[in-house]
DNA sequence: ATGTCTTTGTGAACGTGTGCACAAAGATTG
DNA sequence: CAATCTTTGTGCACACGTTCACAAAGACAT
């Protein structure tokens, strides 16, 4: 019986070994002491726990670029993901095939969500059309929703939202690229404690907040161009 | 002069407003007591102490959909990121226009780096070629890394990768949707805390490290189907 | 069967981040 | 100029997550 013990997942994982026997152990007592967790019963186990043994029928509304890139990502389908349609509002794309998928028109959303039973979104429309979307998808019945347009999307209780801004990455590998550089000469902000600032995604929020909140009532439109 | 209270701006972000004062004190005393924080000084200072303020040069490696949806989005250079090139390895890719940047050959990619100063390379080949591309890309002096390929780069001291992976965010909506639809009938598994559970990122990167591991030596090759 | 050895599962200590609450600062008003 | 009022900046306490360290459990050898 092929068997891992915590040490080696945690030194694979990058982790310390004792968080990973604690996470382990949430799941229920499935290591055995002296040996370690059967390989082939741990992975089922963390799969149903994770919802990664159902399968979850998702749509894909907005066929440009990134909504074809998404559905023709190979790690969905092997996650428990089905593409089961994708939507595009362009009449020029309705029927052409995308990931061997045809694209159907946005006319029919609310009865590819119904017949599907789809309970999760994928928005990768531009931004003007991301709220619109949102609330038909909400409105049939998704209460899921993958948000890859910049924007925010304002949905009603019960329903999840995780919002996904390809930039934000690329601005915290920015951030510590500046760090880098800045080591030489950083003799006058040493004060600055990295790991606070690195994680202070309160202060990134509020920029992005602070445009319209001017006390004069007035929109100053100050953001960095 | 338009200015944001910390409490407004709390409100805005949904995140405590004593926490967002102490965020932006190690930015320096940069409000008014009685008054608050003058909004354009303070997108300022945010922006410059982010890296926004500066012109970072990106390549972008792996012209497919999703490739092109990266140097198409928006978000980009209104951060402070320029695409310098984009490069495909694909010869019937060179010169075409995406985005209004002409593809370049993949032979080129030493030089395109070093002319333009890049420090922050995006990897969007598929998974065989991607570890490739990065020791090209870290060999001619880019030192941070946005790796979208599903696989783990392996790269030397002093450069950052970041690895995203378009499922993940799905896998937690799922995670939740299972949550909601378990709710009724969750008698059984009653003794797990959610927050920590959700967290434990250690146990789904060990599921994917726990493939190799078997003691017996052999590849189990045990992952869900 | 008994002892030894390995590895789990977890109680306790530790460190870090968050939120409360208030004194200090400065604007504003009379 | 003094009093008042608003909002910042921060010391302090608390809570949470992480890590240490070890007793309990079980396999394996003798």
């Amino acid at each position: 019986m092929p068997t891992v013990s915590s040490e080696e997942l945690a030194a694979a994982a990058g982790v310390n070994s004792a968080k990973l026997r604690k996470d382990f152990s949430y799941l229920g007592s499935y290591g055995t002491r002296g040996v370690g967790y059967d390989v082939e019963y741990l992975v089922y186990q963390i799969s149903r726990e994770l919802g990664l043994t159902q399968d979850w029928p998702v749509v894909i509304v907005g066929i440009g670029n990134l909504g074809a890139a998404l559905a023709n990502y190979g790690g969905f389908a092997s996650r428990g993901f089905r593409v089961a349609a994708l939507i595009d509002a362009d009449p020029a794309m309705t029927g052409r095939p995308v990931a061997g998928i045809p694209v159907q028109h946005a006319d029919a959303l609310e009865d590819i969500v119904r017949d599907n039973g789809v309970s999760i979104g994928v928005i990768a429309t531009p931004a003007g059309a991301a709220q619109q979307v949102c609330d038909r998808l909400v409105g049939a019945g998704v209460t899921s929703i993958l948000n890859f347009a910049p924007t925010m999307l304002t949905v009603p209780d019960g329903v999840d939202v995780r919002k996904v801004d390809l930039s934000i990455e690329l601005q915290i590998l920015a951030f510590h690229e500046q760090r880098k550089a800045g080591e030489d000469a950083a003799a006058d902000d040493d004060a600055m404690p990295v790991p606070t600032a690195a994680k202070g995604a309160a202060a990134a929020a509020a920029m992005d907040a602070a445009d319209p909140k001017g006390t004069d009532g007035e929109a100053p439109a100050v953001m960095p161009a």
